[in-house]
DNA sequence: GTGAAAGCGCTAACAC
DNA sequence: GTGTTAGCGCTTTCAC
C-alpha cells in the first residue's frame, strides 16, 4: 500500500526492482490513482479556482486560456465560473470552490464588493486577482497601469493636433474606468492644457452596439463633436469606426480613433483598429504563475506586478 | 455526526427542531461542508470535466458558456482543459479528469482518433460530445447538421444565379469539413448540374488571415474566380470579404460571401455578414443537459441529437 | 428521529 | 527500503 503510493508519487525512497514490479501492476490492472481520496489525505487537490465575469468574452477567454496555459505547466487543473459580475453570485462560488478545497483562487471581476473582500481575506487559500484592480486593499494582483495606458492614447490623439478628444468608456463605477482610465484621460488633457468637456465622455457598456450609440451621440455634438475618440475597448472602438463610416465620415482622415486591449478584432477591421495593447494572455499567465509561487512559498518579489502596456499604431490613426 | 450529515443533505429525516439546531450551530461556526470528503464517501464529486480545443477561440468559448450555464443550473462545477486538438493531450486528459473521479466529461474536438474513441467506450463516466462528430461509433452527441447546412448555404447563392461556387473551408482531415459541409456543397452543386471544380475550393484553417490568403489565390484565378464564396467559419470569411474589399471589389455588389457560425463577428463588419447559424451557446446547453439526464438515468429519447439551423441573411449576400 | 460504526482510497508518520 | 497504522471528513447502513 504504501511502497505504492511512494511509486505513483515519485518518492525516491524505494528500490529499482520494486519499483519496476509495483509498475508493472499498476499498468496491467490500469490502475488509476483516485484524485479526491488523495486530496482528503493530502489536503491538496492540485485544483485552483477560476472566477471570471464571462468567459464567452473574447477577452476573458484569453485570459483563461493563459492562466489554463501555465496551470497545465505546474500540473494544476482550472475549475472555472462564470459571476456575470453578479455580487451574490461572485461570493456564492467562493464558498462553493472553497469547499471543493481548490488550493487557490485567481478572480476576475470589474469591482471589488466589500463583502467578497472581506471573504478574500479570510479565505484559507491564496487569491490573486487578474485584471482587476486592487485599491487600498493588498491583494496579490496583475495588472497593467491603466491610468497611464489611458494617458498615453490620449497624448497620442493631442499630439495629432486634436483639441477635443472624445473619450467612450465602460461603467464609472467600475474603478478601472471610472478612476484610472478617466483620471488618464484628464491628466492628458490637463498636461496639454486643454479644458475638460463632459459633453466628450460618453458611457458604454463594452459591447459593440453601446460604442455605435455612443459614437452617434457625440455625432449630434456637431461642429463641437471631437475628431479623435478613444474608446475604452475594441468591440467598442469597431462600434464608433462603423458608426463613423456609416455616417459618411473617413476614418482616420475626418476622425481618428484608437482602441483598447488589442483583442483579435483590432485587425479585423477596416481601417485596422490602433490601440493600446493589454497582454491579457500573458495577465493570466503571470497571475497563475504568481498563484503557483505563492502556493510553493517562492520568493516573491512584489504580490502586486503591473505589466506594461503600448501603443500599436495601426490604420485607424494617422501616422504621427 | 450523522443527524448533521442528514441536515446539510436536506434528507426529511430529521426532526426540525433538531434541524434548527444543526443548521444554527453550522451558521455560527462557519463550517462548510468538505466536498473532497463527501465525494469520497458517496462517489460522486458534483463536477463535470470539459475538453476543449481552445477556450481563447469564440466558437467555443461560447459553447462553454452554454454548458456553465446549465451546469450552474443543476449545481455541477466544469473543469475547463484545452486540448489543442493534440490527440495525446486529449487522452491524457481524459485521463486525469477520470483520476479526479468528475461525474461526467464533455468533449469537443475536430477528429476523433481511435484511440481516443476506445478510451471513450471504456469510461466509468459518461461522456457527451458537443460540436464534435460522430460518425459510426453510438455515443452520446449534439450538433447541427453540418452537411445540410453547407447545402443551404451554397444553394442560396447558386439561387442568386452563381455558376461557380467558391468554398473556403477548414482542414479536410477533420470530418465535419471533408465530409459534411464539403458533401453539402458537392450536393447543392449537383442538385443544380453545376460542374465540380478543384480550383474552386481552398483550404484554411478557420483563422481570419488564412481567409484573405484562401480569397486571394481564388481571385488569381482571374476570369474564372467564382463570385460566390462560402466560408467555413464567419472569422475566415471576414477575411475573404476584406480580401475582396483590399482588392477594390464590392460586396455584395460584385461578390456574395456568406459564412458559417453566426458568431457576433458576423455584425462587426461592413457589410455585415450573411451567415449560417450554428447555435454554439444551445449546443453546449444542450450537451450538458443530455449529461445531466445520462447522470439522473433519465428517460432520454435520443443520444445523438441534432440541433437546428438556418440561415441570417445580412448584407454580404443580395437579397433574395 | 438519532447515534454508532464502518469505510470511501489514499497519505504520512512511524516502526522495523 | 518496506510494511503497519492512523487518520483525512464525510456518507451510509444498521441499530435503537
Amino acid at each position: 500500500m504504501a511502497t505504492v503510493s511512494r511509486v505513483v508519487n515519485g518518492n525516491p525512497n524505494v528500490k529499482p526492482s520494486t519499483r519496476k514490479k509495483v509498475q508493472d501492476a499498476i499498468d496491467q490492472l490500469g490502475y488509476r490513482p483516485n484524485a479526491v481520496a488523495r486530496g482528503l489525505a493530502s489536503k491538496k487537490t492540485t485544483t485552483v479556482g477560476v472566477i471570471v465575469p464571462d468567459i464567452s468574452n473574447i477577452f476573458f477567454a484569453d485570459l483563461a486560456r493563459g492562466i489554463e496555459d501555465v496551470a497545465t505547466m505546474y500540473k494544476y487543473n482550472i475549475i472555472l465560473c462564470n459571476s456575470d459580475q453578479n455580487p451574490e453570485k461572485e461570493i456564492h462560488l467562493l464558498n462553493t470552490l472553497l469547499g471543493k478545497q481548490v488550493d487557490g483562487i485567481i478572480f476576475m471581476g470589474g469591482r471589488l464588493h466589500e463583502d467578497l473582500v472581506r471573504e478574500f481575506k479570510t479565505s484559507p487559500v491564496p487569491i490573486v486577482l487578474a485584471a482587476t484592480l486592487n485599491q487600498d486593499y493588498d491583494l496579490p494582483a496583475v495588472n497593467i497601469d491603466y491610468e497611464s495606458a489611458a494617458h498615453d492614447a490620449v497624448k497620442s490623439l493631442i499630439d495629432h493636433g486634436h483639441k477635443r478628444i472624445g473619450f467612450i468608456t465602460g461603467p464609472l463605477e467600475q474603478q478601472i474606468n471610472g478612476e484610472k482610465k478617466f483620471a488618464g484621460y484628464r491628466s492628458a488633457l490637463e498636461e496639454a492644457n486643454l479644458p475638460f468637456d463632459e459633453q466628450n465622455v460618453v458611457l458604454g457598456n463594452y459591447t459593440y452596439d453601446s460604442g455605435m450609440k455612443a459614437m452617434n451621440q457625440l455625432l449630434e455634438l456637431g461642429a463641437d463633436c471631437p475628431r479623435a475618440i478613444f474608446a475604452g475597448t475594441d468591440e467598442m472602438a469597431l462600434g464608433v469606426i462603423h458608426a463613423l463610416q456609416d455616417a459618411g465620415h473617413q476614418v482616420p482622415q475626418d476622425f481618428e480613433v484608437i482602441g483598447h486591449d488589442n483583442t483579435r478584432l483590432a485587425t479585423m477591421i477596416r481601417p485596422k483598429l490602433t490601440t493600446v495593447v493589454q497582454p491579457m494572455y500573458d495577465i493570466g499567465a503571470v497571475s497563475m504563475r504568481l498563484l503557483t509561487k505563492i502556493l510553493n512559498k517562492e520568493e516573491i518579489e512584489t504580490n502586486d506586478v503591473t505589466l506594461p502596456h503600448r501603443i500599436e499604431e495601426r490604420d485607424s490613426t494617422r501616422s504621427s
